[in-house]
DNA sequence: AATGTGTTCAACCGCTAGCGT
DNA sequence: AACGCTAGCGGTTGAACACAT
């Protein structure tokens, strides 16, 4: 879009970058990631925002190994789907496609190896012998059970932006522990703050403090979506809407700032 | 303690579906 | 119908970490 790709930062995303990402994302929810990525004021582009509120930052995540049953779950829509990623995660609350590929890139390694040892041996009843393909395993109650979420429906990571302030809140009251330290190794380089706990907090507080309220209330009623299509049907956003970002943010932009590199 | 090897997972890349014009 | 744009998906890579020697 506006920045060309030089000037685009790549790589691991710092906390700073993070708070900023998670900031804006809950002014404007998780749409319109090309306008986020330019408000912002990361260099990044509004994809590596995306995979990074999707695979990291949304509140919604669960951390931590997998449960056995998760496992089981995996097996059974990998067999029935095959490598539908999304789709597999859609059934696994908290689990994002990137995690399940990746688990399964591990779980299929260790299988091979496993197989190449007692090679050919009695045929394993676990669910390796289910290509993706296979109808073997399709009538499978546990899976028939789940919630059936088809594609039209509103996404897992699809959180809006009030909804998902509510889920900061909620996650500054309680658990997640796993969520917050493993983000916390993303910077270790960064001694403030104390992982994604002091980022949801510091922006709760933000976002308390009136001087710095955003333009939309995130505690009103209005979700973030029609907050846009409010902005985006008033004129001065068709005419230079990131201009107006800018302008809008800075100032929040600058308060977040100050208070990483205190 | 130093080095090698294996494992995990965040992030990137390329492609495509869906939508608006 | 054709085109352009964007979000989303699946495959792949590589850095960081864990464990073994």
């Amino acid at each position: 879009m506006g920045q060309d790709d030089e000037t685009m930062r790549k790589g691991p995303w710092t906390e700073h970058e993070d708070f900023q990402l998670v900031f804006y994302v809950h002014m404007f929810g998780d749409r319109r990631w090309d306008f986020i990525a330019n408000v912002s004021g990361l260099k990044r582009t509004g994809k590596s925002c995306r995979l990074r509120w999707v695979n990291y930052l949304h509140p919604g995540l669960k951390r931590g190994k997998m449960t056995p049953h998760e496992e089981r779950l995996v097996l059974e829509l990998h067999a029935k789907f095959g490598n539908r990623w999304s789709k597999i995660a859609r059934k696994l609350p908290g689990r994002t496609d990137n995690e399940i590929k990746n688990y399964w890139r591990t779980h299929m390694r260790k299988k091979a190896q496993e197989k190449k040892r007692t090679t050919c041996r009695s045929p394993s009843p676990s669910f390796s012998h289910c290509s993706s393909s296979s109808s073997i395993c399709t009538s499978n109650p546990t899976i028939d059970s789940m919630p059936k979420i088809e594609t039209k429906e509103r996404s897992f990571y699809d959180t809006g932006g009030v909804d998902m302030f509510s889920v900061i809140k909620a996650k500054n009251n309680n658990n997640n522990k796993d969520f917050k330290n493993s983000s916390a190794r993303v910077s270790d380089t960064s001694e403030g703050l104390d992982g994604m706990d002091d980022i949801w907090k510091d922006i709760d507080n933000l976002l308390e403090d009136d001087s710095i309220k955003p333009v939309f209330d995130p505690y009103s009623e209005i979700a973030p979506s029609l907050a846009w299509d409010y902005c985006s049907s008033t004129s001065w956003m068709l005419n230079g809407q990131e201009e107006f970002g800018k302008d809008m943010l800075s100032l929040t932009s600058q308060q977040f700032s100050s208070r990483l590199t205190d």
